[in-house]
DNA sequence: GTGGTCTAGACCACC
DNA sequence: GTGGTCTAGACCACA
């Protein structure tokens, strides 16, 4: 099945970060090995081509080593992965508090309306 | 300008949703006359009959109402557009505690992570 | 501006059905003069000659009768109008039972429901 | 064969009321299959979307519900089957009571000339 | 010029 | 085959 690409930004980037999020949410841990790019090209429906470019691209970041015959694997270098998993919520955070402000609630408003969200949803995780 | 439409929901209902968005965020004050359905068309790069049914949908919930010739307007009923703000940051919020769950932040550190960086943001609104 | 006509029989029988029952129901009183063919088809939004054998067909009833220059008066025999009057209701009634059974109502049901109606109704006339 | 659609009203509505009516009346019992869109239009002797439109606005009241790839299904749901039989009888006897009064009929006279009618009629059913 | 309806024809996902 | 969506283009009533 194809996943969804937005039509503004090019889609190597947008697998970037998916990618990015599976990692930093530990779909795949530490030092685990990914999918082959032709697997991986195949699952999200773009040419291994994309595919390969954005595998380069992580692994420009340092965030997966190539060990040329084996595969593809995940750093284990820990502070690498504690600063990716807080740009990205910086990245999260930043677009929720630009679309509440959006709707005109105010810069005091909106960290009670989220804890009240989480108080309030049943499937909340401690 | 055509907007940026995702493959995997109706552009009706895309259409529906940002609409909702823009009114709740004061976009088009309440009473004020929304652009023809020809223009808005034009603006997202969609057919009229689409954009035609987006509208029609806004009006089934009551949040504009058409006036045969004149054009549609905002409702003024003040209260439901408090009821879609409302629910449109309920909409949001959940969204995006969501994703930073999957990121692997607890609950406790969420509202607190969103109330660091709104201080830390230099763009703030009071 | 134009009635509204039914696709399936002869317009002129529908025009003598509508002035049959405004006839009935007063709106031209025995002895009173119909309006010109001209504009009776005007208001119709038919061709002249249409109305013309719409009023024939009446006048063969002998509903109306035209004095060949002053134009046509309604006739002021009342039995006559008294029978009218009941044909139409007659098939009128025909007319609502008929659904109502459609709807599964039974033959019991139905004056029951028609003077429950009556009694909820606020705009009743006694 | 193409129905006797009413030129005032947009076809869709007629559609609908008229699909009420024969849901009411038992010809589509609860939880049975309606025919797809296209046999309907076909029936109906109009455009496939225009029937599509139609029986969205019944799926919009509950009374029948889409299964993607299977058809439209009358619902179960017998309460709000009665509840249509109800408002649709009020439908048509407020249409033909206000027929009958502007015939001259009193609201006395109305119900009593129903059950004489009735009485009359050979076709009749318990 | 506005909203609204209808038709015709295409394409998609699902099974 | 099913329902669903989208486009293109036409027509209407209203004022």
């Amino acid at each position: 099945m194809a996943w969804n690409f937005d039509g503004s930004t090019p889609i190597y980037l947008q697998i970037v970060n998916i990618l990015k999020g599976e990692i930093a949410g530990g779909a795949y841990p530490p030092g685990s090995r990914l999918p082959s790019v032709r697997d991986l090209a195949l699952e999200a429906g773009v040419n291994p081509n994309t595919m390969q470019r954005a595998l380069a691209e992580l692994e420009r970041t340092g965030l997966v080593n190539a060990q040329r015959t084996a595969g593809r694997f995940i750093t284990e270098d820990a502070p690498q992965l504690t600063q990716l998993r807080y740009s990205m919520s910086e990245q999260i955070i930043s677009e929720l508090v630009e679309r509440l402000r959006a709707l005109g609630l105010s810069d005091e408003q909106i960290p009670d309306a989220v804890r009240a969200w989480i108080e309030r949803d049943h499937s909340g995780q401690s």
